[in-house]
DNA sequence: GCCGACTGACTGACCGGTCAATCGATCAAA
DNA sequence: TTTGATCGATTGACCGGTCAGTCAGTCGGC
């Protein structure tokens, strides 16, 4: 029983990073559940013994995903450390999530984040989630006297999200691989280039 | 021959501007070609006499109005404006783009410049020229001494542009139609959050 | 009567999802 | 220890719907 149950997870997580490695090569539209199942090395129909439809499938990558996120920000915010800290643990967090699984996270921005028409629609609300929490982190600031108050906080969470978003999109589609020592200066730079505008 | 010519341009752009409600309503993906016809009021087959696959209908239309803006931005480089100002001038010109025809906008932003893996992939070259130039006025500013050097002009251009997309994009999918006096607030605290992070 | 704009029914490929059948682990009864 | 009943995991052929693109033909100006 024991082993039979854990090789029943064992294939739906197989599912699952096979298709994260189908979907970012593919892309989920072009893509077929035959090519998922293909790359997973299991027959077509277990795809649909443990996801009811292909978009289950990419919901469940991304809100594992996002909700992980989530926690980092919430984790960020509820410590003791400076805003502009705040800020810099969060996008070292997306940037070592990147680090760590390139493939997942281009799934997740190209085909959930950015893909405002279909799955990005969809999980929107959840999306908003984290811009919500950084702008209460901007206006904690704000109320603190540390950033100033002429730039709203939900303006300043959308555009430190969108930098950080748009500086992965350039490295997810750039043909050249990016090493650690540039990710790590990117952490440095968008807090350098955001806050910068932020503080008094 | 004239009226015949004049009409057959007519119905061409007849097609373009029907193409672009329904791209924005129901995406490109999820619609069909026989929506934009019906929408165009036009039989099924004229819209394969003008356009060789629903596919260069998108082109069309984003390379129409990509074209414009790298002008614009061309033009606000070559001016004798402030590294600031010329920011501030590309920044205005897209959220006037907006301002203008927001249906446009959003197909062009939504479905080809965050659908990296379908038309933006297509287009990335084009789409990079953008963020190129925009790099050469921060280069240019770097060097008169105005920009500090610390941030690599590519780095900036990616999160000004990404700052402004991820601006608009919160107003495309918006419930709340965005009035002007917002749209006209937006373009100073752009330029405010990121060139201040920019300048010395 | 020629030429090009225009029409819309049709087709062929594609693909998500179904389902009937098989496999194999487990366990209770013989 | 063997048998066979049970049940979830697994298989993959197949179905049905959708739609991009084709094409044979009509219409109307010159």
């Amino acid at each position: 029983m024991a082993r039979a149950e854990t090789a029943a997870i064992d294939k739906r997580r197989l599912i699952l990073d096979a298709a994260v490695r189908v979907f970012a090569r593919q892309g989920f539209h072009t893509c077929r559940v035959s090519d998922i199942a293909d790359e997973a090395g299991v027959a077509y129909g277990l795809v649909y013994h443990y996801f009811s439809s292909k978009d289950e499938i990419l919901d469940t990558l991304f809100l594992e995903r996002w909700n992980v996120m989530l926690a980092a920000i919430a984790e960020a915010d509820a410590s003791q450390l400076q805003a502009r800290d705040k800020l810099r643990a969060i996008a070292g967090f997306i940037i070592d999530s990147y680090r760590h699984d390139p493939e997942l996270m281009k799934v997740i921005i190209v085909e959930v984040t950015r893909a405002a028409n279909t799955f990005g629609r969809t999980h929107l609300a959840t999306i908003r989630d984290a811009y919500a929490q950084i702008a209460g982190i901007v206006a904690r600031a704000q109320a603190e006297g540390v950033f100033r108050t002429e730039i709203t906080p939900e303006f300043a969470a959308l555009a430190f999200y969108g930098a950080v978003e748009q500086v992965l999109t350039g490295w997810i589609f750039d043909s050249v691989p990016v090493d650690d020592e540039e990710l790590e200066r990117s952490k440095t730079l968008i807090v350098e280039t955001i806050c910068r505008g932020l503080e008094l």
